[in-house]
RNA sequence: GGCGGCGUAGCUCAGCUGGUCAGAGCGGGGAUCUCAUAAGUCCCAGGUCGGAGGUUCGAGUCCUCCCGCCGCCA
């Protein structure tokens, strides 16, 4: 763009950077992109490739223009730190066409268990869309690799509805976030807040209330109220059956019924990569499980004896906080761990498997941690 | 200029394939409970579904125009 400078004259530069750009020519070597173009458009059409949609037709549209080949070196006079274009050390690569290649390297090589080439999604901010939906899988198509299966395109985070940067002054440290609300509470709210197919709003005050509001009271209190020991003494999670259910009356079949349907829609929201949906789900069964302990009040049923009653209601309960753990691993992994663990479920009792009820007689240990699985955080 | 996306309660969103003229969470107000991370539960208030017109028995949902925001191309 064009600006003033203060002795009058006008000067074009960056819309970004603000630094001054200017013409000039020089020799380059070109990849020919104008080349690629319907392996491209194959590759788009194999599926689900970039998604959210909006950001697959905005490819798409790209891709219904000619391709300009694109400068993939610069002069070693000017650029003289890179790799020698082979064969001509007049010319450096240019960075940008080998810094993809990390990619690879990284998925191919670093773990033999982990060869895991093409990846099956790649996420990416939506800035840099063109360099991954364009660029990159050219590179591969041409080299005779496969590009990534897809590509989940993500918004950016705003404050404010504004841009963060350091001249507005709005700018958050991901590491003041962790500081104040640990990893588990930053990563939980991202992917509470964060609608893929647009930007987000970031504000402290309101990661803090997320943060505190589902895995402090929700989540929290509710495992806090079935291992404690004044209503469970022996510390012991005993298994659950239809019939623990059937003897808690309606709120029993009502749980029964959102605990059996949850867990499918949640894997749905998932694979569609809407997390903040899927996340919504896990919630609302919370909210069930406290309304159905609420409703059950089991420190009466110990009170006036009835044991079978109690055993079924905590059963019950403690087994929806299984599921509700399970559910949420892939969204706050180290706290749905410690949850687990505290419910005393086997390392390899965790996987998509046992993300949903399951009728046991088996008997088990609650763990002897400490219950608190994330403490409130005061703030204002 | 052309094309595309968006606009639903204070905030964040769902609903968007026409049918109880609208729901959830958070926030707000009130009540209640004490097993529990002062948590839980219940109740209430909050809505011109951007605006206008149209189609239809019926529109937040379909069509047209306009307003605002964002993006791509030129």
């Amino acid at each position: 763009m064009l600006v003033k400078l203060p002795n009058g004259q006008e000067q074009r530069v960056s819309t970004e950077s603000n630094r001054p750009v200017e013409w000039f020519s020089e020799e380059n070597y070109l990849f020919e992109l104008s080349k690629l173009r319907e392996k491209l458009r194959d590759w788009l059409k194999s599926g689900p490739v970039i998604r959210p949609l909006r950001h697959y037709n905005l490819v798409k549209s790209w891709l219904d223009q000619e391709l300009i080949d694109l400068s993939i070196s610069r002069p070693r006079a000017r650029l003289s730190w890179g790799i020698p274009v082979p064969g001509d050390s007049s010319q450096t690569i240019y960075v940008w066409l080998d810094a993809l290649l990390n990619y690879m390297t990284v998925a191919k090589h670093s773990q033999s268990k982990m060869n895991i080439w093409p990846p099956s999604v790649h996420v990416i901010g939506k800035d840099i869309l063109k360099f991954h939906g364009i660029y990159w899988p050219a590179f591969l198509l041409a080299a005779g690799l496969e590009p990534p299966k897809s590509l989940l395109v993500h918004g950016h985070w705003l404050v404010d509805d504004q841009k963060m940067s350091k001249t507005t002054g709005n700018v958050v440290s991901p590491q003041s976030c962790i500081n104040l609300v640990t990893a588990t509470g930053l990563r939980y709210f991202l992917m509470h807040e964060g609608v893929p197919a647009s930007d987000g709003n970031f504000s402290m005050k309101r990661m803090v209330r997320i943060a505190n509001s589902d895995l402090a009271d929700g989540i929290g209190n509710l495992v806090s109220r079935c291992c404690g020991k004044s209503l469970n003494p022996l510390q012991t999670r005993l298994g659950v059956s239809p019939s623990s259910f059937e003897s808690c009356g309606t709120p029993g079949s009502d749980l029964l019924s959102l605990l059996e349907r949850t867990p499918d829609i949640v894997h749905d929201e998932y694979q569609k990569w809407n997390f903040y949906k899927g996340i919504d789900q896990v919630m609302a069964l919370v909210r069930g499980a406290n309304g159905f302990f609420q409703t059950m009040e089991p420190w009466k049923l110990k009170k006036e004896g009835q044991l079978d009653q109690l055993n079924a209601t905590m059963a019950v309960t403690l087994e929806t906080a299984r599921v509700v753990g399970t559910l949420l691993q892939p969204i706050v992994p180290s706290y749905s761990e410690r949850l687990l663990d505290k419910l005393g479920v086997p390392q390899e009792n965790r996987s998509w498997d046992f993300a949903r009820l399951r009728w046991t007689t088996t008997e088990t240990a609650l763990g002897s941690q400490q219950a608190v699985l994330f403490p409130r955080i005061k703030f204002d």
